[in-house]
RNA sequence: GGGUCUAUAGCCAAGUGGUAAGGCACGGGACUGCAACUCCCUGAUCGUUGGUUCAAAUCCGACUAGGCCCUCCA
């Protein structure tokens, strides 16, 4: 399998430390507010990922985690903490504000047939296992104390500028107005580990470690928990194209000074969702959720279809003619899919052919643009039966997951009472009276369905 | 200022040296009493500009435009 590494800035070929499994570490929300359909984007790419990993027959081992130990607020650092912003918009604890959002998130999930990883761990459930990495960081001389806290020491660890290409000389410190220059830190560029003593000082989760009563730094908890749950070697990380720089930068630093060894071959980002102004953001412009999308009259899965109709690393401009495309583009896919009959044989060796072609794709750095291409090739083939063409649908949707297959619920009552209309109708246009029937029509399309006057009579179209 | 990524038809988008996949929209046609369904047909020389090559959307340089990052973010 090729992937685009961004380690090596080039695409390569993914071989794991142990033939045939795969250690995947995915950088998960942070849960003081509703996820908006940017964030989620990030999700559906791993999700992606991890099926497409299993496609191909590798065993993975994902985790995930959630961050629920606040850092800063919105989008600008006001100096107060995420958490403790939310919790007095919404009079909860830190703790009660992480537990709602993290259903919220899970259920975002659901909506978009993101399977939710097998270990999902919040950042609060592993203080111990931070304060362990530090303690020997410490001892290590990778990390001092100042002034309270206890931070990494970037000019320790040589390969710190590896990941991001850039070099200590060219970047500004602290380039957003709003932010102040640490003055504890030895370097510039050092980071935290532990804070006793922050400008985030009534922080509401706290706990004692070896340096007094505080909090874990940002970058620590990636580290803490994939090494806990997955071990010293890493096969694969990933995220959002911003944890590039800083986060992902520290965590290996941070991880390979701890461990004394190399600790994650494989770096793969995924592109942003941006609207016009750029990147989307829950203080600006409109607040775009899933539920704002259903709202809307949108199915989800549009907005999966409209994630996978191009490579995961490439941007995406959101605007709502881009969307309403991609949900015609779904809802006709799909309706090919369910129009499907199950006559014939399965034709094992078309099945082969085109399940080869599809993970050839996918083999190419998650090609699923094509993928979805090979899904138009097998419905516009002549040559195969309904029976094959379902067949391979449902296996390229254990990748896919738009449920092509899977036709909606269909509300008992309201089918009988548009059947129902259907007659009424079908006798006026038998009487030649299309005034009366087309108001019927009318009639139906107001209960949510279309119907569709076909040669074997007139069917009802579930939306 | 520096790093990094991107630039293909109205829209989304593939293509990584040999004369541009696919989908949607538009238009034309078939079907239909009509139709929102279905089926058939139709479109681009690849941001600009140099260079390498027998041959470039594909490699190299410059330029232009845009995204992201430089201690909040997916």
């Amino acid at each position: 399998m090729k992937l685009y590494n961004t380690l090596t800035r080039q695409i390569e070929e993914f071989i794991p430390n142990k033939k045939g499994e795969v250690k995947l570490y995915t950088c998960g929300p942070t849960v003081y507010h509703y996820a908006h359909i940017g964030n989620l984007r990030t999700y559906i790419s791993e999700d992606i990922l991890e099926k497409s990993l299993k496609y191909l027959g590798y065993k993975v081992d994902r985790v995930m985690n959630i961050t629920d130990v606040g850092h800063m607020v919105g989008d600008g650092d006001s100096g107060e903490d995420k958490m403790l912003v939310a919790s007095k918009r919404e009079h909860k604890t830190s703790y009660e504000i992480a537990k709602y959002y993290t259903e919220c998130f899970k259920n975002d999930c659901k909506k978009l047939n993101i399977r939710w990883p097998d270990v999902v761990s919040p950042a609060t459930d592993n203080i111990d296992e931070y304060i362990k990495i530090i303690s020997k960081l410490l001892e290590d001389n990778y990390a001092y104390i100042s002034d309270g806290n206890v931070y990494f020491d970037t000019t320790k660890y040589s390969k710190y500028y590896e990941l991001s290409g850039r070099n200590s000389d060219d970047l500004m410190v602290a380039v957003r107005e709003d932010i102040k220059e640490d003055t504890a830190k030895r370097n510039p560029f050092d980071f935290g580990l532990w804070f006793t003593n922050s400008k985030f000082n009534n922080q509401e989760m706290q706990w004692d470690s070896p340096w007094g009563r505080g909090y874990p730094g940002w970058h620590i908890e990636c580290t803490g928990i994939s090494i806990k749950y997955l071990g010293e070697y890493l096969d694969i990380h990933c995220g959002a194209e911003d944890a590039v720089f800083p986060h992902h930068t520290n965590e290996i630093a941070q991880s390979e000074a701890y461990l004394g060894h190399k600790w994650c071959n494989y770096w793969i980002h995924f592109g942003f969702l941006n609207d016009k102004d750029g990147k989307m953001s829950k203080s600006k412009g409109e607040f775009l959720t899933v539920d704002v999308l259903k709202e809307k009259g949108y199915d989800p899965l549009s907005y999966r279809y409209l994630c996978l109709n191009s490579y995961y690393h490439n941007e995406l401009t959101f605007s709502y003619e881009i969307l309403d495309g991609a949900q015609r583009e779904y809802k006709k896919l799909k309706n090919k899919a369910l129009s499907l009959t199950d006559d014939g044989f399965i034709d094992e060796e078309k099945v082969k052919y085109y399940s080869e072609k599809f993970k050839e794709e996918l083999n190419n750095n998650l090609n699923t643009s094509m993928c979805l291409t090979i899904l138009y090739e097998v419905l516009k083939d002549k040559e195969l039966n309904d029976l094959t063409k379902k067949n391979l649908i449902e296996k390229f949707d254990l990748v896919l997951s738009l449920d092509l297959l899977k036709s909606n619920e269909i509300d008992k009552k309201l089918e009988e009472k548009v059947n129902a209309l259907i007659e009424k109708r079908n006798k006026y246009k038998k009487e030649k009276n299309y005034i009366e029937a087309d108001k019927i029509r009318d009639e139906i399309i107001k209960l949510g369905v279309n119907i569709k006057d076909t040669r074997e009579g007139t069917k009802i179209l579930w939306n």
